[in-house]
DNA sequence: CGGCCGTTTGAGCCACATCAACCGGGGTGG
DNA sequence: CCACCCCGGTTGATGTGGCTCAAACGGCCG
């Protein structure tokens, strides 16, 4: 299923042929265009190979962007710094340090799990593009999605204390991702006070996060939560630097949407229709739009501050 | 309204006519009592005189117990660092240097604000006994109780990094609470990598709570989310010391289990009701026990790992 | 073409909310 | 000392948001 993602020799032979290796990224994505392009007068199979060539293409050449940066400061970890230093001051040295310990990164596919539940913890991950989401699965078969993190977000802040993952994460769209081994974080963390801030900080920002989730989850009803979530979500991709506007790219199925409301599907689907009825918003085709911000923030009771964007926010206080 | 909690200068006049401060707590406790027999044979007016004095005996009483420990190495703090050093190690140079900077205890009487929603955070907060819960507020005057603590949790360690409180903190019981500046924190952080451990530690247990009270409220129906908080109180009592069986102190009134749990107070009522029939539990006057542990934790799904208690937990690895 | 997945729509039902009334205890005022 | 009230708990009657079951539709893939 997801072997292309581990190295560049893990690849599909039918990108081999084209010696993907000797070529540069922006080669990679003008392979891709023409690619597409062939595609477009053709039907069938041949379309389909096309289009799945030019896909790999493209995320090769999204991996080698991320590999050739690697040897600079920190790219990788833009989005983390990014977050982190929105709120307080991590220095460029720290940034070296985390990463001289960090192991190559990790591309995932989509769907691809990322952590599995129970499994031991041996390092710290960060999400350093793409979507993603934690899942718990009940005794039933019934699940509850209890955390979605965007480009920038630790994936494991919260379970590295208790050596433990306590619940599954998977890719909810192409994803990279960076572990830093626990041996190298607990040097860091002892030499490096500015990092533990930062772990201590993505922690409580999760934690905030989910205090929101609760308030939603108890007291609000579909289409209120539903908004609601809409609205963190596009705020907190706007704050990761993952999306500019106010239409995006909104990977979770209705399912996946129950799962994370504690709806069920089919009452998803109808309260997606309210909202749009309402010209709140649009979605189809996993592309979200949002059509009238206030009045979605005032259904949702919505207050961005607890994303903590402060440097993104009105007041810009602290 | 919560004066005599402040000092001993504070405390009413009524209470200064025994000279108090020049008793033991022993005396003081010895007081206590007397004024309770005393109230057994009286009726009215002078009854609830005598009871109150003997409340404010025994406060005061334990009040002196604090003050004079507080010379000791860190009484105050037993109960947080129990919990801290039950997963990690926190040396005593820490724990000394983390309480050099501590302000004295504040007392808070039952129902009393702890922290403001709101207001800018100063200080630390650890809630050294007694219980607390942090409650958020609607705009239409519903609320969600998003957090219950109990002796050694830190009130605000979620809220810190972002220098503000997200929302209302009160005292359940009559509670004891140690507030660290953040001045102070500050320069502990950059020599006690240990105690910003610490503090990464009590956020993500925090988190690990609220996942759990996620996948309650999104997808258990009230029966198991009722019997999983019971659970989760029973344990996280256990743990901190301040309970040593399955029965003990429960101060939610049936409205704060309906905030706690996205429920109405009547059907919390009738929740417990259910519960009571089936020989699980009993409560009543603010006194919970649990009759049938492991039909209990059947009941609500619940497994005390991710409570993190590992030393208390079967499983003792790690 | 056929199967699968995500979405959509309809019909019936249930868990829980809401409204309302009553009870018991402790505190308060006359 | 009593009348009153407020609050927390309890119980019943009725309404509803959201679930479940079921079926149809469309796009994508084999």
């Amino acid at each position: 299923m997801g072997a292309f993602g581990e190295s560049v020799a893990g690849l599909p032979s039918m990108l081999r042929k084209l010696s993907v290796q000797n070529r540069s990224p922006a080669e990679l994505r003008r392979l891709a265009a023409e690619r597409r392009e062939q595609a477009s007068s053709q039907t069938g199979k041949i379309k389909r190979l096309l289009l799945e060539e030019a896909r790999l293409l493209d995320f090769q050449a999204e991996s080698r962007i991320w590999i050739a940066e690697r040897r600079s400061v920190s790219y990788e970890l833009a989005a983390f710094f990014a977050k982190v230093s929105s709120r307080m001051e991590l220095a460029p040295a720290d940034e070296r340090s985390l990463l001289t310990g960090a192991m190559p990164p990790r591309h995932a596919q989509k769907g691809e799990l990322l952590i599995e539940q129970e499994e031991e913890t041996s390092s710290l991950v960060i999400l350093c593009s793409g979507m993603a989401r934690a899942v718990r699965t009940l005794l039933d078969g019934r699940q509850q999605i209890v955390a979605v993190f965007v480009a920038g977000d630790t994936l494991n802040a919260t379970d590295l204390p208790f050596r433990q993952a306590r619940n599954s994460i998977s890719a909810l769209t192409p994803a990279i991702c960076l572990s830093i081994p626990l041996r190298h974080l607990d040097t860091l963390l002892t030499g490096h006070p500015a990092i533990a801030r930062a772990l201590w900080l993505d922690a409580a920002a999760q934690s905030a996060i989910q205090q929101e989730w609760m308030v939603g989850l108890g007291r609000h009803q579909a289409q209120a939560r539903l908004a609601h979530f809409i609205c963190e979500v596009s705020c907190r991709l706007q704050f990761s630097g993952s999306s500019a506007d106010d239409s995006f790219e909104f990977p979770l199925t209705q399912r996946e949407l129950g799962d994370t409301l504690g709806l069920s599907p089919v009452h998803v689907n109808r309260t997606l229709q309210l909202l749009r009825g309402q010209g709140l918003i649009e979605l189809s085709h996993q592309k979200l739009t949002i059509r009238n911000k206030s009045g979605l923030y005032e259904l949702a009771e919505f207050d961005p501050r607890y994303l903590g964007g402060s440097r993104f926010a009105d007041r810009g206080a602290t």
